[in-house]
RNA sequence: GCGACUAUGGUGUAACGGUUAACACUGGAGCUUGUGGAGCUCUCAAUCAGGGUUCGAUUCCCUGUAGUCGCC
């Protein structure tokens, strides 16, 4: 195989698809949940649970493995896979999200997915809490070449532009990695959204054209642009257009949504998305935020939800997310999820994780975050089988019935 | 048996005689969406008993009770 990725669309219905992505590492059934691993490693699963729960593609950080412990590490590793002892497919995310959650969101009631709060702000680029950045020694400062930072180890002063993220991504060495781009909290202003789109626009030609000029790189990884526009439709739509129209081999859908935009979001993007590439919708999701994303015809998703719940003691389950801690549980000897069959963590009870978790045992978290992949991964395994059936829309009633239910 | 010391939420510790008895852990509830987080937020919960001094006692005095240590 000459390109780094081909792509095939077996299955369509409405907007909803299923497909083939080919990596030089494999194949990945699409639509397809990818396991975040930040650091080289997904929190508390080995590889070989990953493989045995069918995960066929895993998400490091740029921004991480950057700073620690460097990218040459990696590349004298023989790359990411290599390193992390995964025999799969593998992406890279930029470090442009860490601009958005380090800097001018880190320390605020400000997630990626808006609950409403106000975002004070100045004018301007310059982006960080003077309070947080004087407290934790946090500072992420924007401008349009790129963005200046202090690492969180040190304190020690860095620097990411779109063509030394590309550098860096070229060292770690995956499959598949993304622009450089900034995401915005969704509450700032409209004239923010728009700066910081056409700025996350000449980032992304900057961003393919690093690429391009590395023809080796060229031949093993893909990369892919990210439409960004916050939450205002026409910009979402301009965004994708914008995007869509540069050589990039796959696409992102990245920034933050309050829960009733993600629909519109991906309805006013992915029409002006070329059929025949990939889309990855980055950080989402939940459960339900997952098969929105299938039925608006996205292929792949990436979230840490999944294990940073489960290695704070939530699973979950069939009926909903469940909070192991509560006192309900101490003495539920029951499954974890009754309903899903999770390679590896059968026979283990909800009173035994709920006194792991309790007493703060790691294989509490360990155990929850192999359930909790394994669940979201048979739900996206269930969608694609269903959707090869003609069958998804039921698929997705029922389960969002069984799951608001508890 | 005698003496000394101690007695504050479930646990361990705070509190010049002066607002609503503080903190940590535990317990309970909630949060987490391209992971600075095996994390964060909120919350229930106590002055050993009985007297006395004082305007006012967790604090000072007496008695009782319990515990710790030491001594016959």
């Amino acid at each position: 195989m000459d390109a780094p990725l081909s792509f095939s669309v077996s299955t369509k219905k409405g907007a909803a698809r299923a497909g083939v992505l080919t990596t030089h590492h494999g194949e990945i059934q699409t639509p397809a949940f990818v396991p975040v691993g930040t650091k080289a490693n997904v929190k508390g699963v080995l590889p070989d649970a990953l493989k045995a729960m069918g995960a066929q593609v895993v998400l490091a950080n740029t921004y991480h493995l950057y700073l620690q412990p460097g990218e040459d590490v990696v590349k004298n590793a023989g790359g990411l896979g290599k390193f992390m002892n995964w025999e799969g497919p593998t992406m890279t995310d930029s470090g442009g999200f860490q601009v958005f959650s380090l800097g001018s969101a880190f320390g605020r009631t400000i997630t990626k997915i808006a609950k409403g709060e106000e975002a004070p702000r100045e004018h301007g680029i310059a982006v960080f809490d003077e309070d947080v950045a004087s407290q934790h020694g946090q500072l992420a400062v924007i401008d349009d070449e790129g963005v200046t930072f202090t690492s969180h180890h040190d304190g020690s002063l860095h620097r990411f532009t779109p063509e030394r993220s590309i550098e860096i991504q070229h060292a770690l060495g995956a499959d598949m990695f993304f622009a450089f781009d900034e995401c915005t909290a969704p509450t700032e202003p409209y004239e923010y959204q728009k700066e910081a789109m056409d700025r996350t626009h000449r980032w992304a030609e900057r961003s393919l054209k690093a690429h391009r000029q590395n023809l080796s790189a060229n031949k093993k990884q893909a990369i892919f642009g990210i439409v960004q526009g916050g939450r205002h439709l026409d910009l979402r739509k301009e965004s994708a257009k914008e995007t869509a129209s540069m050589d990039f081999d796959g696409f992102g859908i990245g920034g933050s949504f309050s829960k009733e935009d993600m629909d519109g979001a991906l309805q006013a993007a992915i029409p002006e998305l070329p059929e025949g590439k990939p889309r990855h919708f980055l950080g989402i999701g939940e459960p339900t935020d997952v098969l929105t994303g299938i039925a608006e015809g996205m292929d792949l998703f990436d979230c840490v939800a999944a294990t940073r719940i489960g290695r704070h003691g939530s699973i979950y389950t069939r009926r909903g997310i469940k909070h192991l801690k509560g006192a309900e549980f101490k003495d539920d000897y029951g499954p974890l999820d009754p309903e899903t069959v999770v390679p590896g963590t059968e026979g283990f009870s909800r009173a035994y994780v709920s006194h792991l978790i309790r007493s703060k045992e790691m294989l509490g978290s360990v155990i929850a975050s192999t359930h909790n992949l394994g669940f979201i991964l048979a739900l996206v395994d269930g969608a694609r089988e269903a959707l090869h059936a003609g069958t998804f829309e039921q698929y997705r009633a029922d389960f969002l019935r069984d799951y608001q239910s508890n």
